[in-house]
DNA sequence: CGATTTGTTGACTAATATCAAACTGTGTGG
DNA sequence: CCACACAGTTTGATATTAGTCAACAAATCG
């Protein structure tokens, strides 16, 4: 599979994207990078001319704040796109960075200009990208304000679990989940002990297990109840 | 002031926003309606065929959760365009209510449509919005995760300060906020008790006073301290 | 195989939630 | 103009959740 391949499919939701505009997209000029765990890709502060396409690996967005307290924003899984925001936001607002190994695709800003400005249809199908990462930003606020700890936990697998899914990164309910119990934590909202306890009890009582990077959904309405998941938000478009 | 001006008073701040293309904006059918306070303009699960222009007043996004707990997801001031997302996001993931009594433009979908493919600079100004508006989700889901509470709401209220200011609503530190304490709370992922002990401590302090639906930030530096504010994922461009 | 990171555990603390009541201010109708 | 109603704010007492600290165990990595 080509490092655009894994964009296609995740663009191919938008049913408003053509055949022409899916060609187009193939032509982009793409540069492939592997790269290491914990790397930064982009900072605060800088002012990227290109964009980062997740082929390989798991990614995340994070920022620190004043109290030096890490918060991780999103985690990115193969296909997402987390930095295109920066085509028309000039300074990077947070980090990005990957989170297990990863192999990325490096577009150049100007090339995803001309064609946007070209095909009508990939404009909307990438506008839509980033109205959906905006949608799961609306719903980590709700998760981490008024969810209690398990809730928190719960859900957010469970939005991986959709997300991965849509890709074509399930199985059946096994997905890959490279992340720790720290960096958990960091994007609950928690700390590493409620968030080992919480991981605890999900096991103990077969909801679900988190083992050697492998997120396993053992009851599956038990996770969905306790996580209150209704997956509007992932405006995710099944095509029937 | 016609309604069209706010808005176009907010976009202009994207310098590469043509003339033409505002006089575009100008010709834009905008349907004006007045609102009481606390009435849901969209809900969840909608699909609307237009977008909502906030001309006077204040307004909210929310999420109820399933444990019935509501969280305020933004808060919204005269300029914002709270559900542009919905013309490319069919459904609704969450409702938008006004808080205050509010002027409202209403904005048909294939109006909107029709001036972003024929101006590409409208398009970008417009898609740039939704852009800042994630950046200000992932600045809350920092705020909400990680600040403890007398920091999350002095920062709330700065931000508020800096989008007020920056569409001409402050006079100096003083700005309109109707927004009542126990809707604070469901902004900060907090109850209305802790909400009332720290604005208590901000007033005895001097830092800063809520009250009769006015801030007045009294010691600027303090506040910002406590904030922790960084302004840059306002993505504000101020027009030197 | 030792070094380092990650996960697990227990005891204790701190922050915020919860509950319930009283108080204040504002607007309304008699 | 006053009494009342109502929404919003303030207060105190207590409960609960999650945080902190520190030590150890297990897994992973060169």
């Amino acid at each position: 599979m080509l490092p655009v391949d894994i964009m296609i499919r995740r663009l191919r939701a938008d049913t408003s994207l053509t055949e022409e505009g899916i060609a187009e997209i193939r032509s982009l000029p793409i540069r492939v990078k592997e790269v290491r765990p914990d790397s930064i890709i982009v900072r605060e502060g800088d002012r990227p001319t290109q964009c980062c396409l997740v082929v390989q690996g798991f990614a995340c967005r994070f920022k620190v704040a004043e109290n030096g307290k890490r918060q991780i924003l999103s985690f990115h899984i193969p296909g997402d796109i987390p930095d295109l925001q920066s085509l028309f936001l000039g300074k990077m607002d947070h980090d990005l960075a990957t989170i297990s190994p990863c192999t990325l695709g490096f577009i150049d800003h100007h090339a995803i200009d001309a064609v946007i400005s070209k095909h009508a249809s990939i404009m909307r199908a990438l506008w839509r990208e980033t109205l959906i990462d905006a949608s799961i930003f609306r719903e980590w606020i709700v998760n981490i304000g008024v969810r209690p700890a398990s809730s928190r936990l719960a859900h957010l697998l469970v939005e991986l679990r959709e997300r991965m899914a849509a890709v074509g990164l399930t199985k059946d309910d096994v997905f890959e989940f490279p992340v720790t119990q720290a960096e958990l934590a960091e994007a609950l909202g928690l700390t590493p002990v409620p968030v080992n306890r919480v991981l605890q009890e999900f096991r103990a009582a077969r909801v679900l297990d988190v083992h050697k990077n492998t997120v396993t959904i053992t009851d599956h309405a038990k996770v969905m109840a306790t996580a209150g998941f209704n997956d509007t938000y992932l405006h995710i478009v099944r095509n029937v």
